[in-house]
RNA sequence: GCGGGAGUAGCUCAGUCGGUAGAGCAUCAGCCUUCCAAGCUGAGGGUCGCGGGUUCGAGUCUCGUCUCCCGCUCCA
């Protein structure tokens, strides 16, 4: 099986079985925005946790917050959303590559640049000792005619990015019969506008409303929110603060399933350090994350770091950890050194004072960041990609038989256990709805007695139940029940009553949280 | 956005030359009782993604459109 067939089955599988829909299906389903199921909104729900918990439980350091989506919109100039969100692109239609349009022209003005130089050095050349660079380059008339024209289109371009006007700047581009630098040919799309960040408005009444972004990382809620908790809080630096909440991205093309979606969960943490020790942090939270994904136990060979070269705008040291999902190894979680940039800005646009008091330097400063930040909807995509398996069985009788299993860690899985009376009589029910009626309390359960008890194992690999629970027969006489295990498929006689510790014990989140 | 592929029952798919929409699995009810999906009987479930056009007649031909998958592109 290919790669690309096994992430089609899984895509199947997740509708199939209660995991993940498509948005609002019976209307064609929305571009890139999916809805989580009956199973999926359960390992969601555990995956959360088990972030949060090993964050906020596992750190004295570390609290957590809720900031709201909605956020004032200067939130957005301060962090520099409003500016790098913003594109005119343009496309070519003979070599289908994408530029953005101002770029272009730039590069174009830097060629006409490079012109005028060379008629400089070449008039260098010719008068030797006696040559007036100033004097020629005021007086040459090609020179002057290239400076003029570079004047004339870089005029016209900062006027036409101020207006807005996408027609003048393809105006622009053909005028100057700018050439895609792949194919060579002027077959230019119209310039389009991409905004990444969504807009709505705030107020009842469109006409006086104010204009406010849905908030395209969640990581500016911590930063507007960090002079709160830190005096509140009486937090000392170092310490940190962390969210889980939706975050919005007008992307131009989503894709890969639940990879990259419009509507996404980011659980983000901010970690305020002294600066100067920001890299002794940013390594110590590389490797701290590190161990986060291995105690899942999908295979450390699934994961790798991957080092930012080119830098965003606000980092001075930026790396990914990659999982290799079916289409590859992508990233999944970002750890960045921010330095100042945020907590500055913040500061600069709102005017209120953002430092922090360190009493063991005796010094103010504004606190350097290091964030931790991974796409909740991703994770999921790599415990269902790393936990899905087609197995063959070989049966008593010679033949062989497949099921479908979800190895899922029995901490993150859905359902924990599922009950079944071997038979749908003998008072095998009843003793079996009483077992479940005592651990429903501390377990997600299911109880079945439809079907034979081997298609109802099957139904519960397919969800990664990791332990089925049987009563049979010899429960009604010694109160002993079977626990028959989803990755082995072997079953173990224990008594009724024992079970809850049992179980206790193998779904732990806590045993999870220590492997760390 | 461009190129390629796809869309028929909950799932996987068949549907010939344009002539009354099918199978397996699943679901539901009943029978059977057996620890690893396959027994028996019956039932429900479809504007063939959506909208035009051609035709006496369209799941099938045609045009448009939407959605999904792959590649390019983009990606704090």
């Amino acid at each position: 099986m290919t790669q690309e067939e096994l992430f089609k089955k899984l895509i199947a599988h997740s509708k199939e079985y209660g995991f993940v829909f498509p948005s609002s299906e019976i209307y064609d389903g929305l571009s890139a925005v999916y809805d989580y199921g009956q199973n999926g909104v359960e390992l969601k729900n555990n995956i959360r946790r088990y972030w949060w918990e090993a964050m906020t439980k596992l750190n004295e350091n570390i609290v957590g917050i809720d900031a709201a989506i909605f956020m004032h919109p200067q939130t957005w100039v301060a962090s520099g959303h409003v500016g790098a969100f913003n594109d005119p692109l343009i496309d070519n239609k003979d070599s289908k590559k994408r530029y953005r349009a101002d770029v272009l022209i730039e590069e174009w003005m830097d060629k006409q640049r490079e012109k005028a130089e060379k008629e400089v050095e070449k008039a260098r050349k010719r008068f030797g000792d006696s040559f007036n660079e100033e004097l020629f380059r005021k007086t040459n008339p090609r020179v002057l005619e290239i400076e003029e024209k570079i004047n004339a289109v870089n005029h016209r371009m900062v006027q036409a990015l101020e207006q807005n006007n996408l027609v003048e700047i393809k105006k622009i581009i053909e005028d100057c019969e700018i050439v895609c630098p792949i194919s060579g040919t002027r077959n230019w799309t119209d310039v389009r506008q991409f905004n990444l960040m969504f807009e709505t408005k705030l107020g009842s009444v469109s006409d006086d409303a104010s204009t406010i972004y849905l908030r395209p990382e969640t990581a500016q809620g911590i930063f507007v929110n960090y002079i709160n908790v830190q005096k509140t809080g009486r937090m000392k630096i170092p310490f940190g603060i962390a969210q889980v909440g939706k975050a919005f991205r007008n992307e131009i093309v989503a894709r890969q399933f639940i990879f990259r979606m419009r509507e996404f969960e980011q659980m983000e943490m901010q970690f305020f350090v002294r600066p100067g020790e920001e890299m002794q942090w940013y390594e110590y939270w590389m490797e701290k994350r590190m161990r986060w994904h291995r105690a899942m136990g999908f295979g450390d060979n699934k994961y790798r770091f991957h080092k930012h070269e080119k830098l965003a705008h606000y980092a001075n040291a930026a790396s990914d950890i990659e999982f290799e999902f079916p289409f590859g190894f992508k990233e999944v979680e970002g750890i960045h050194s921010r330095t100042d940039f945020d907590l500055a800005n913040h500061q600069k646009h709102s005017g209120k004072k953002l430092q922090y008091f360190d009493p063991d330097i005796n010094q103010s400063y504004i606190p350097y960041v290091i964030e931790t930040s991974i796409g909740l909807d991703r994770t999921f995509l790599l415990v269902l990609s790393a936990a899905y398996a087609e197995e063959k069985i070989a049966k008593e009788d010679g033949t062989t038989d497949e099921r479908v299993v979800l190895r899922i860690p029995p901490a993150l899985a859905p359902v924990k256990l599922a009950v079944f009376p071997l038979v749908k009589k003998d008072g095998l029910p009843e003793m079996a709805r009483k077992i479940m009626d005592d651990l429903k309390f501390d377990f997600n359960c299911q109880y079945e007695e439809k079907d034979t008890i081997g298609k109802r194992y099957r139904r519960h690999d397919a969800i990664g139940t990791p332990f089925c629970i049987t009563v049979d027969h010899q429960t009604l006489e010694d109160e002993t029940v079977t626990i028959r295990y989803r990755d082995t498929m072997e079953q173990e006689r224990v008594p009724a009553s024992r079970l809850r510790k049992i179980m206790s014990e193998k779904v732990s989140l806590t045993n999870l949280l220590r492997q760390i």
